[in-house]
DNA sequence: GCGAACGTTGCGACAAGCGCAACTTTCGCA
DNA sequence: TGCGAAAGTTGCGCTTGTCGCAACGTTCGC
């Protein structure tokens, strides 16, 4: 679906899953962290193979792990990155870059992430015009893809549609809550879970994953929403902790315990492929390089 | 007609061109050396000011100059492309390549250049069986796009064909020459030209320029052929330096001076775009990362 | 003032690289 | 011992980036 992309950023995008594979030793692993299909993912590591004339992982039935060839390049690779980091490090002339970025995010985004995010885009070039806009992550998607938005700070499935490419900037659990003044419904429900979405998702692969289904009581449509009716007791309710952390209603609530607990949630940075070629949205992409 | 490289060494590409360019400050020049049309330098030029954000070279009507962003990135590229080159320098085990590289080459490029590129792909790859094949330069692309040859070590056209890639490893002067123990017949002729490739078109454009044509008294096949019907004294003979200098004829044959002198004429490394995924066809390249 | 030189841009074509889905192999569990 | 799941690879169609050619706008020299 995806297209090629450019030299100098796109190289990089190959030695950082190079690096993450070299780090994780799971192909599926880098695969739904960094966002990518596992068959580039593999011919990604092909391609750099050729190129370099040697193997750089042994696949053995048992996992994979790096050759020699392979701790020589992971040098050369963290180098690389480094140097290239130093160069973008060294901001020029703050108010350079002029225009107007559309960001969408959503309203956790917004608390968490975003102004740790902006900030210092901000400080490099207060001349931009920054345009915020919330909403869901589904939509935050749909909003990227419509053109609508150029960047989009939101949990991030691990297949991203079509032209976007996206990052990981932080990685939160999802947690099961209660209110804490209400008897406690239990790890068997009934549920109050988000309506749609990456959460509602991950909440219906953990029940799934138990077994024992239990039932839906709401399905409210945002999570600040799902708080206030799990604060009123209308069932056990899954967030991401960020969201918890953040919320109003955090002191009428409380995080139970679970077993398994539910998969970790991605939230990160998402952009049209071929926006990273103008200024503004290579500039707050380049930003996020260390994360 | 060229498609997307790959991504390592393609990137450096990019870089490469803009250094070249960073020093002669002059598209033209860089687009002739470094064998890639107008169009694509200024494009390279283009997506690299775009992707970094800012103009690299101010282009002005009595030429262009580095900006001062250009000067910043011209360091980038110099580390990083001594980075990979350093990468690249360690070899890492001697014997892991094997296989067969078929490499065509002038007589000229046997006797001068290819010794000081193929010693230490040897030393490198002593377990790849390399073929040699001789002939005249206009054969070695056509050779080249056959598949008949990988790689051509040859006098290389500013404009390559269709998927070919060149890098120019050595220029050296053309020069007149006539018979050292013979009456001179001058700068206006009877010439002695070889009948077609490189060396006959730069002549061309010699006589051209100075507007008197002379007549052309033999068109002999090859530069040794025509050494010698010069030292016979059939009249005034162009040939490379290199090749006079490298002739079995050399102690009969006088420079003669000449104004304007005739254009330099590049030596260098030819191999299809696509073979530098193969491995030992990158072996090889790399090793002319530094000429 | 006309022509050459220089850099840029429209255009058609080619092929690199992506995701989807099917496949192979291996491991776990009954 | 056999079936199912998991992990990595590969065939395929499609998108899209980049190339060269050729035409264009501008500037300089004669």
């Amino acid at each position: 679906m995806k297209g090629p992309g450019h030299r100098v950023l796109d190289d990089q995008r190959g030695l950082r899953l190079f690096l993450h594979l070299a780090q994780s030793l799971n192909f599926g692993r880098t695969s739904l962290d960094c966002h990518v299909s596992p068959a580039t993912l593999t011919r990604t590591v092909q391609r750099l193979e050729t190129e370099l004339g040697h193997r750089l992982f042994d696949r053995g039935p048992r996992g994979v792990s790096l050759t020699a060839e392979g701790r020589r390049f992971r040098e050369y690779a963290v180098q690389a990155l480094e140097l290239w980091q130093a160069y973008r490090d060294e901001r020029p002339d703050p108010a350079d870059l002029t225009g107007r970025l559309t960001v969408f995010a959503t309203v956790t985004a917004c608390q968490t992430l975003l102004p740790d995010l902006l900030a210092p885009f901000r400080t490099a070039h207060p001349q931009v015009r920054l345009d915020l806009r919330t909403g869901d992550a589904a939509a935050a998607l749909a909003r990227l893809d419509e053109g609508e938005a150029d960047v989009a700070v939101a949990g991030i499935p691990a297949r991203l549609p079509g032209p976007l490419v996206g990052r990981t900037l932080t990685v939160t659990d999802l947690v099961l809550v209660t209110a804490r003044d209400r008897p406690d419904p239990g790890l068997d429900g009934p549920f109050v879970l988000p309506q749609r979405g990456l959460v509602r998702e991950a909440a219906d692969r953990w029940l799934r994953a138990r077994g024992r289904p239990g039932a839906v009581a709401c399905e409210p449509d945002g999570h600040e929403a799902l708080l206030a009716l799990v604060a009123l007791g209308c069932g056990t309710g899954v967030v991401p902790r960020l969201v918890l952390e953040h919320s109003a209603v955090r002191d009428r609530i409380a995080v139970l315990p679970a077993d398994p607990a539910p998969e970790p949630f991605p939230i990160g940075l998402c952009v049209r492929r071929s926006d990273l070629r103008r200024p503004l949205v290579a500039a707050l992409w380049s930003l996020t390089a260390h994360w």
